[in-house]
DNA sequence: ATTCATAATTATGGATGCAGTATTATATGG
DNA sequence: CCATATAATACTGCATCCATAATTATGAAT
């Protein structure tokens, strides 16, 4: 192994690659509504490349449930049902869950410093009504977390639910009274994390995570 | 809507699927082995077929895992580590659990006589020490668990990791007293949800799955 | 003989072109 | 005026072709 050949490859990602996170943030953004058609001509148009490299792209985002290819008729941003939600929340609350137990057994002082400088900005965040800044302290609290416990499958796999829970758009932090409880929930996670009680960490964020779900649920109910 | 448009397109999947069909056989058969480079023209060739439909197989196979892209230097069948089975078993072990405690919740007289109609093939196919015919209907138990569940999201996310072991060609089974032990879990299992107990059936579940793992880590020790 | 540089070969990534099917528009009959 | 049949259009799916990067082979120099 010398310089002259990086095993690393530090290269660009593939074109197929870029297109694909492009159209993810689209999607994201709800520039590309759940139900809309991904004109294929139209798109490679707009990035100024083939069809081809695009065609792969919404391979990739089907196999992520992204999107939806229909044989011969084309590709759809996927539209999540209430029965959908209601199928991915409890897994993505039991793998959380476990994702907190794992971090509660493994978490070393330093983790622990961290964890509490992210939950301060929690704690501010609330204080001061922020919730753009509450919902980024509360990612990267839910990531940081992730890393203590050092499961990459799991990890993935959480990041694949998330992506799919962002096709709809609704937010429950912006439900009234939300970010109050979020905040007491997250309290009480963190001080299980502290006495090391892996088995009452991974039960509180379960239950943490449900208890989103229903502030989403109320939501629902109230913006119709 | 009428005959000429069948919403329901029982139309044949996808000149790309159905190669990636191929292809993923070929993988579990481990007819490609792990590291295996994929040649993209030898195989278009072989299947009759141009570039294009391969190479977009070879990205839904990538986004299942089964393959790996580096770019500009091909694709290669994945490489599971002792580290990818540790971090994947405990994943699918919380899963089926999972299923196994919302099945025990939903499970009518109707699926109890089928789930117990599996169970008996298991028993019979045991005392004959047939292996083969055991991991059949022991594949056909969890299934119809899942059925049972009616979690599509959760059935989902077990089905991909199944096919992650898959690239692992050791059996746990073919360990000699595996199929003793796991006919014993089975049956406890099966009691658990007799007596409509969801958490104690899930945790067995969960058990019996890790008791699956640590019966291969034995047959990896010894078969080196 | 071994190592490095250079040339030839080969494979991947992307663009273009074409056939077949869905969809839409148009026309004809009731 | 509406429904059905037919024609026109548009888009998907696949094949072929080309450019570029990576690998291998060849040769020269130490």
């Amino acid at each position: 192994m010398n310089a002259r050949t990086p095993t690393l490859s530090l290269a660009q990602p593939a074109l197929y690659e870029q297109v694909a996170e492009q159209l993810r943030s689209k999607i994201f953004a709800h520039e590309l509504k759940p139900g809309a058609w991904l004109d294929e001509q139209a798109l490679a148009a707009d990035y100024g490349i083939s069809r081809t490299p695009l065609r792969e792209a919404l391979k990739v985002l089907a196999a992520e449930g992204l999107v939806v290819l229909k044989p011969r008729r084309g590709c759809y941003v996927t539209e999540l049902s209430e029965q959908d939600l209601d199928d991915v929340f409890p897994v993505m609350a039991i793998l959380e869950g476990m994702v907190a137990q794992e971090a509660t057994r493994r978490v070393t002082s330093t983790n622990w410093r961290n964890l509490c400088a992210i939950h301060n900005e929690l704690e501010q965040t609330a204080a001061a009504n922020n919730v753009d800044g509450f919902f980024d302290a509360n990612q990267r609290f839910h990531t940081a977390l992730k890393d203590i416990a050092g499961n990459r499958y799991l990890a993935q796999l959480i990041d694949d639910a998330r992506k799919l829970l962002k096709l709809t758009r609704r937010d429950s932090l912006r439900l009234s009274g939300r970010i109050t409880q979020s905040l007491a929930e997250h309290r009480e996670i963190l001080a299980a994390i502290e006495v090391r009680d892996e088995n009452l960490a991974g039960q509180r964020m379960h239950d943490h995570l449900l208890s989103g779900r229903a502030a989403l649920a109320r939501l629902a109910s109230t913006n119709r």
